[in-house]
DNA sequence: GAGATCACG
DNA sequence: ACGTACGTGATCTCT
């Protein structure tokens, strides 16, 4: 039989410091070290598959070894706040997981475990504590191993240290770990030591003799090793020492005889209770560990009370029949709003419309319509219906591609979501549920009906979970409407993000065309360069390897071929293409690799990544997520055609491919400078607006201003660095990360930023603002009101909060700019529609435009980009954007 | 599934 | 003393 003992605060401390990520519920209470306790925990549970299990926690009060030597962890500090938050609340989930949790007043969890172990191989069991601390390597017996937890970089490894594994490392008896401390000590104890005796020394003696007894025993004269006497000096610090050395092998000494109740029968597994760990872990938030668990909630569960319904009647009706469809579709019209959900590809659609003390739930499907389905669907995607939806966007291209109107929606439960917390990740309705009312629909609805539920036939079950999912896009919309009220966003919703759903819709369907045939040959002649480029490698290399493989080729450079390691991931030596630069000219194979990279780069993801996704309309069509960003930029996927290629030549020569249909042209437009300029317009900087208004080059400009150059001497050197001055403020950028990026010491990248900050002091100003204001309220916003919540600034870990402070910098300016060319988009569609034009947006890139239209109107296309772009809002700066046409996307920028 | 790398703004 | 720029997504390797 196996007892697991898990050193509580100790694996706690670990999880707590280990798990970087950002976690706390709602309500703010953190949760990554529960989080992480608990990963460890199952971890260790299916590698050690232990019959019984329990937890020991310290307490508090002082120890009576205070009593003894009262330095004795006098100097240790307290625990975080945030740390001190989750201890009752782990305690209570490992009640819930009836594990038993051992804690004494004046005694030290090692004291627990240690006289858990002595009980447990009384009893003839083995032993596996479980421990951060090396403190308990001491306890290593036949019967008693100690598995050794660390946590890197949210990464948790486990060393299992037997009496062999022991002896290995250190070279002598577990249980002389007490001698070992005895005669060192350990500062992080306060175990004093003796004086002089440091770990060198001490190992030294602890090998050749292993107890302090058998020490003392062979003085005066002692040997470091067999046949070596000790050096006089070690000799006297040992005689003066030896009270010290007496005490503290007491203090090192783990008792074993903590006056505990405790029989290995105590621990022996038991059934979680389930209600109660459901209701804990839902309560931490923990969605995705309660369906690892297959937890639902117990009879009285929290889930089931708060599933109680108002007391409304529902009226579910079939629409079988055309003949009722004037009556029906006039009260959607009438009603404030109607909910709909659609079934996938649009095959049916559940509509609910709710009146207060009556409510109607329509469930319409294609497959049971009497009547032309089709035109049933444009009476109510219409724009006299005002619709509810969750997903938007989604929804619109369904509609367009069923040639419907994308008219009258009036709110996206999941847009909401987003704009509410554009951190949280993902916004199902499932997971919007648990979030705002604490609820689990699938769970509970399985619960709810029990066997009854269970016998139901899965289209059944199915409809059962329509019927639910669309009440549920209902009192969602209460929910968030009303917060996004509270907070001054609706009209960030309704004005903005609502209309941009069916401008994406539109720019998805439309694709962007692209020449397969050159790409083809562009893909061919990559492959011919990287097959000599890989001869080349494996000669220089001296034999064959995966070029791709960063591990290997970090072996042929650093350990092969010798050449000095720069920089170390978690994983061994980096060889990213910063660090290959600096390699250059060291060994040939160098820049044969960096080639290969570009040229493998490209034709892996782009050549062949994009040939995979060109449609059989020859064009691709990408995917806006408008829910994604924690900033509020678009991103696009599947696939993404916001990082082809531009910087690089080669690279370039992707745009090529991307053109307009033929009689058609692009006409890209892109905005200049648009973060810098909001920066200068936000901070509300007078020499920064100046220079803008100035119309002259910005970067030459700043160099000019921070150096003390007149305008026509600055060098291309002083603008590059000014440019990455500039680039860096808006991201908060440090004197070291400067220094890095221009090439100079920290030094001169320090005064370099005291500089610019004396130069444009209202930046410097507002910087110390936007973090303090970001501080006091938790969020900071953008000009249109959107929201992002930094509660990374109130981390106590220094490069959390850093971190947070970058964020409170940049999300302003990033989000402001996202905000204004949606905006720009918007209007740029209505008007292209309203001008009757053919032309038609086919791609945004965070600052840019992408439209296609027939070559005649080009020039005007042109003048209504740049016309709208720069008059999407009055800013004490200009706002100005370049708008070209071409045939190709690299002719057109 | 995570990490490393690299493409973009 | 810390550890070192914001925001994305795709591909490949390796566990």
């Amino acid at each position: 039989m196996k007892c697991m003992v898990i050193d509580g605060n100790s694996i706690v401390n670990r999880a707590f410091y280990g798990v970087s990520q950002n976690l706390t519920t709602r309500e703010g209470l953190p949760t990554n070290a529960i989080f992480g306790f608990l990963n460890i925990l199952f971890k260790l549970l299916d590698e050690e598959k232990p019959e019984a299990l329990c937890v020991t926690f310290d307490r508090k009060a002082p120890t009576f070894r205070h009593l003894a030597y009262e330095g004795y962890k006098a100097q240790r500090k307290g625990m975080p706040e945030e740390l001190a938050a989750q201890m009752p609340v782990l305690k209570q989930v490992l009640d819930a997981m009836n594990i038993p949790r051992y804690e004494l007043d004046g005694w030290e969890a090692d004291d627990l475990i240690g006289t858990i172990a002595a009980r447990g191989s009384r009893a003839g069991w083995d032993t596996v504590v479980v421990t951060g601390d090396k403190d308990s390597l001491q306890l290593i017996t036949d019967q008693v191993t100690v598995k050794l937890v660390s946590t890197r970089m949210g990464q948790t490894t486990t060393k299992a240290m037997t009496p062999d594994a022991f002896r290995e490392q250190y070279g002598f008896e577990p249980i002389h770990m007490i001698d070992l401390k005895a005669l060192m000590g350990d500062a992080s104890d306060n175990i004093p030591g003796v004086k002089g005796v440091g770990e060198k020394t001490a190992m030294a003696l602890v090998t050749r003799y292993g107890s302090i007894d058998d020490l003392y025993a062979a003085m005066p004269a002692p040997e470091m090793a067999p046949g070596t006497p000790a050096k006089p000096g070690v000799v006297k610090k040992l005689s003066e020492g030896e009270d010290m050395a007496r005490m503290s092998y007491d203090l090192a000494t783990i008792r074993c005889d903590a006056p505990i109740d405790f029989k290995p029968e105590d621990a022996l597994r038991r059934p979680w209770d389930e209600g109660a760990l459901y209701d804990q872990l839902l309560a931490l938030e923990f969605s995705k560990l309660i369906d690892k668990l297959g937890l639902h909630p117990g009879p009285a569960g929290g889930g089931a009370a708060e599933q109680a319904a108002p007391d409304v009647q529902v009226d579910v009706v079939d629409v079988l029949s055309a003949a009722q469809l004037d009556e029906i579709a006039a009260q959607w019209e009438g009603a404030d709003y109607v909910t709909v959900l659609p079934l996938p590809s649009l095959d049916g659609v559940t509509v609910s419309v709710d009146q207060g003390k009556r409510a109607w739930l329509y469930d319409i499907r294609a497959s049971r319509y009497d009547g032309d389905y089709h035109a049933l669907l444009s009476r109510l995607f219409c724009g006299k219906v005002r619709k509810v939806a969750h997903g938007v966007k989604e929804l619109c291209r369904q509609l367009l591609d069923e040639g419907l109107s994308t008219d009258g929606f009036v709110f996206d439960t999941e847009l909401a979501a987003y704009l509410l917390d554009p951190t949280a990740g993902s916004y199902d309705l499932r997971r919007l549920a648990l979030l705002y009312f604490k609820k689990d629909m699938e769970a509970n609805a399985a619960y709810k009906e029990g066997d009854a539920f269970s016998a139901l036939s899965d289209d059944l079950k199915a409809q059962t979970q329509w019927y639910e999912d669309n009440s549920l896009i209902e009192a969602l919309h209460e929910e968030l409407s009303r917060r996004l009220e509270e907070l001054g966003m609706t009209s960030l919703l309704t004005d903005l993000e609502l209309p941009l759903c069916p401008v994406l819709a539109g720019m998805e369907r439309e694709g962007f065309l692209v020449d397969r045939k050159a790409l083809a040959d562009f893909g061919a002649m990559l492959t011919g360069r990287m097959g000599e480029l890989e001869q080349a490698i494996y000669q220089l290399a001296g034999h064959e390897f995966n070029i791709n493989s960063t591990q290997q080729f970090g072996r042929v450079l650093f350990d092969e071929l010798g050449l000095p390691p720069v920089k170390k991931t978690k994983t061994g030596y980096s060889t990213s293409a910063e660090v290959l630069e600096k390699l250059r000219w060291q060994h040939p194979i160098v820049e044969a690799v960096l080639e290969y990279r570009q040229l493998a780069k490209l034709n892996s993801t782009y050549v062949e990544g994009l040939g995979k996704v060109i449609g059989p309309d020859g064009r691709i069509h990408t995917s806006f997520q408008n829910t994604v960003t924690a900033t509020g930029r678009l991103s696009s996927t599947e696939p993404n055609l916001q990082n082809i290629p531009v910087r690089t030549p080669l690279g370039a020569e992707m745009r090529k491919m991307f053109m307009a249909a033929p009689g058609k042209v692009l006409v890209d437009a892109d905005y200049s400078q648009i973060e810098l300029r909001l920066l200068a317009h936000i901070a509300g900087d007078k020499a920064m607006q100046e220079a803008f208004r100035s119309g002259a080059d910005i970067h030459t400009i700043t160099a000019s201003q921070v150096l003390g150059v007149p305008v026509d001497q600055v060098t291309k050197q002083q603008r590059s660095s000014a440019k990455a001055v500039n680039f860096g403020i808006v991201y908060g950028i440090s004197p070291f990360s400067l220094s890095q990026d221009i090439h100079v010491t920290v030094a001169e990248a320090k005064e370099y930023m005291e500089r610019y900050f004396k130069t444009y002091s209202g930046v410097a100003q507002y910087q110390k603002d936007v973090v303090e204001q970001a501080k006091e309220n938790g969020y900071v916003s953008t000009l249109m009101g959107r929201r992002r919540w930094v509660p990374e600034l109130k981390s106590s870990n220094f490069n959390t909060r850093s971190f947070g402070e970058r964020v409170a910098l940049n999300a302003p300016i990033q989000g402001t700019a996202a905000d204004l060319i949606k905006l720009a988009m918007v209007r740029v569609d209505r008007r292209l529609r309203a001008e009757g034009l053919a032309a038609r947006l086919v791609l945004q890139v965070h600052d840019e435009l992408i439209v296609e239209c027939p070559e005649g109107e080009a020039d005007t296309v042109r003048a209504l980009l740049k016309e709208e772009m720069e008059g999407v809002a009055a800013l004490s700066v200009p706002l100005v954007a370049d708008a070209s046409a071409g045939r190709t996307w690299a002719d057109a920028h």
